[in-house]
DNA sequence: AATGAATGAGGGTTCATTCAT
DNA sequence: GATGAATGAACCCTCATTCAT
């Protein structure tokens, strides 16, 4: 890549950054083109240059920001954690990945756009159902989870939860993170309502 | 309630009724109030006269939808049905009755109006929050909730249940509504992932 | 009259009334026919039952307005007070009677109307301006008017002291009446700038 | 300045003197920003682009005229000429300078936005009065203006015969500026009703 | 005769997009 | 290649006026 193309890359990273940055604080439908520009500190008709229309513009976000963040979905579950610590991770986004993959505004972009929504379908049931099965596979193996519930409901509950608490973030976050709560949660999630029977 | 007050009930309706598939179908941003008119056969005007403005119609529209989601809420937690079925029926919302409520829209517009999800949340923690404790109590006491579990955790939990279906409606319906599928996630929600020890 | 006749023209009255006092208070072009119908407690439709139309209820106002007003002024000028007197009342109105008609709504109807600003004119003209020269034939009789001075001009002198008294009405205000100012204003309508040769 | 700040500006003037000819012509609230495009040979969003709203426009207006009118007015007071040349040009505004500034539309546009009458209220008070009280003090040296008069009663005078006049604007023009008639207001302005005692 | 309901036309404003430099 | 300037289409909303009861 030489100097040129760099340069140019590096103006497109920039843009892609000031919409998600824009997208995740006002939603998708509040933000402009113009807006965008302004925040990644180049003129409009710049973007038009660099990525065509908006709608080419979100696509190539989507397709950038869930390419790499199915990267660090790969990289944890292939990780050396062990299994509940994978979990954790995963279902309660201790890391920041999913801040930015996730948010309204990627369900009100899906829903906008029925060409992004399909690709989205496409690479996430591909690639990532693949890696959620592989790590259930894991857990059962290793006694974590119940052999007898399908991949399919495990990848269903699993993506209820991950939506549901990104969808109550402000709720967990008003709770102050007492232990207590936390540790209920988790056993909720391992154990279910009806508890551990010892 | 004379022939006019009925009259316009009904046209107010009409409107309320257009406009909550519109919001449901394209999303609460991609509707105008034309369309909405156009859809409820009215002008544009008689829309402002009956509501006011789009703010005022949109609220209009939370709290009558609101209200008599809470009721079938109340009826079915007070109603005869035995915990597992009240469970079922509350998280995964077989009846139609948050078809209506649900719906991305609803973040949106929670997401562009703070004055309308104050209002949702006020309601929302004042009224059905007292139901589901009630309702927590009633499983404990039945031997369907592990008792050491907090309301508090018992509360959010159910947030993040509902909130997550909610979120991922679609997916759920796109299974077809699989038999063993349902009755995988059922387990899930009740023994959690570890299973139950029998 | 009868009872019938009575009540309509009541009825008409009262909307002439409200529509004057939003005219004053919020200016013309801001006041709409439903503003006036809701002052006056009527409904729009009678408002154009009895008026045919915005055109023809500005114009029965301002009709209205101004026949009254000229009947007021004729009182004054044939009425027995001192020159003087008279001159303060016509030019400082501390009667009430231009508050009335005055005010820039008048100016922005007549602009607005082409029809009703020749229907100005020409009772103006033809009526206020003969109570006028007769009013300065008695100043110039009495030795309080230059008898070398136009009537045309003095005309226009009062009309700019009136219109410009009115549009410094605030100002006016402001200066809490003190004693010494409107000495020296009616010193200055009295004997000008240059002040009383003894 | 650049070709393009020179063009940016010139469009700018365009549109300023094309809304200033409209509101002048057919009155303020007669005007809308489509009018104004369509005259200024623009499209509206270019005036949004520029100004950026109907209100912002007509304040740079009211500031640009008023502004440019404030540099003649003190050219006209620092000037060769005597004072009584001095004083008709204010008073009667021989010069085009108000033909601009003055019109009912300043009125209006000073009524419906407060912002924009604090503003000339401000410029006014501070820079005009200090001219004029500059100026009369020349008056009472030279011996034109009476020294018992306070500086406040004569500002207050000017004041009115300034709005007086500009609120006359048609009945002066119709009059066809006779001589003899200016000559009688002038009389009246410098020696008042009473006239001169020689 | 009086009213609540309904409307076509138009106003200010914003947006994604293109033009000209 | 990058930018400031310009635009057509669409949106929310208001107004004078008519319709139906």
């Amino acid at each position: 890549m030489n100097g040129f193309t760099r340069r140019k890359e590096q103006k497109k990273e920039g843009v892609r950054q000031a919409a998600i940055v824009l997208f995740k604080t006002y939603g998708f439908n509040k933000v402009s083109i113009n807006d965008i520009a302004q925040k990644a500190g180049v003129s409009q008709v710049t973007i038009y240059n660099h990525f065509g229309s908006k709608d080419e513009l979100v696509h190539d976000i989507v397709k950038t920001v869930f390419l790499s963040c199915m990267e660090k979905y790969r990289a944890i579950i292939k990780g050396d954690k062990t299994f509940p610590e994978k979990m954790e991770i995963i279902v309660f986004e201790k890391t920041e990945l999913t801040s930015q993959y996730h948010g309204e505004w990627m369900q009100t972009v899906a829903r906008s756009y029925p060409q992004i929504q399909q690709f989205i379908e496409n690479i996430w049931m591909q690639e990532v159902n693949r890696l959620m099965i592989d790590f259930f596979a894991e857990g059962k193996k290793q006694g974590y989870v119940n052999p007898e519930l399908s991949s399919e409901a495990l990848l269903l509950y699993f993506e209820i939860l991950r939506k549901g608490i990104f969808a109550s973030s402000d709720l967990i976050a008003r709770t102050g993170n007492s232990e207590k709560l936390m540790r209920d949660l988790i056993s909720l999630s391992l154990y279910g309502l009806v508890g551990r029977k010892e």
